[in-house]
DNA sequence: CCGTATCCATTCCGATACTG
DNA sequence: CAGTATCGGAATGGATACGG
């Protein structure tokens, strides 16, 4: 048998994100589509993804219900791919591996891209992990409850 | 050539932060090192993962700063792998898939695991992608601005 | 410009057997 | 228990050629 393993009858949420986002490619076209990407070529150019991989990436998301095939904007034959709200909701995890990135994967001073807050140029706040009534929680105060099958 | 194109060298810190634990199994084991896990068996039960499989992903992280190979608690000859500090700052990636996949990734009703506030008991806030005055942002608020190599 | 289709190399992954 | 070694099948990924 083979083939990979999945993960979408785990009981476990991030087993199920991983199954549908946990591979190279996905996340950086979410990533370009956050950025105003839409074009198959832009993705192709943005990200120098084979065609033929971009292809099977895109179907997946549509199938999955991340992205939407809608008709081109410029009224040309072809199609855009543009977020939907389950691939809008992407937005956090997003941010989150952008800013581990920048805190972990950079040399101090050496260049990279950055997200701004548009309106005043600024860069965001580092995400934080709260609790219900708005406490800092670091991973050892929190515990994974299982369900049981019943 | 051939061979998985890389981004550790790309400047977008989406990118590398893929390139480190973007791929099936990475983003797991990460998980069930939050979750306790600490000794091979552990992760390979957990998992279901082959063992040469999880042995290259403990070494990729052990060689990337992520988890850190530390003589056994218990006395014994093997090796225990916990997160180092780079590792822990993951948390927020982790809990951003968790939350992403509960909330759309299962049927109304259909049981899962869950984080919890460990003190309270209860489960945690949304992440928010915040402005660095405190404004949630949504995506197209933000912007990327990219380095120039200059 | 937008894909689809095909080809091939590489890598990944799972199973299993084996060592200390 | 904790790994290492090897094997084979499968999926991935890159290149290219082709058609709408």
């Amino acid at each position: 048998m083979v083939a990979r393993t999945r993960f979408d009858d785990n009981e476990c949420p991030v087993a199920r994100s991983v199954d549908a986002i946990g591979d190279w490619w996905s996340l950086l076209i979410v990533r370009d589509a956050f950025d105003g990407s839409r074009r198959f070529g832009e993705f192709q150019r943005s990200l120098g993804v084979a065609k033929n991989i971009l292809t099977a990436r895109l179907r997946t998301f549509v199938d999955g219900g991340i992205l939407a095939s809608v008709p081109a904007s410029d009224g040309s034959a072809y199609r855009e791919y543009v977020l939907t709200p389950k691939g809008e909701a992407l937005f956090p995890v997003i941010v989150a591996l952008r800013q581990w990135g920048e805190a972990n994967s950079f040399a101090p001073g050496e260049p990279h891209s950055e997200l701004l807050d548009r309106r005043e140029g600024r860069r965001l706040r580092g995400l934080e992990v709260l609790s219900a009534d708005g406490r800092p929680l670091r991973p050892d105060e929190t515990e994974v409850h299982k369900v049981s099958a019943g």
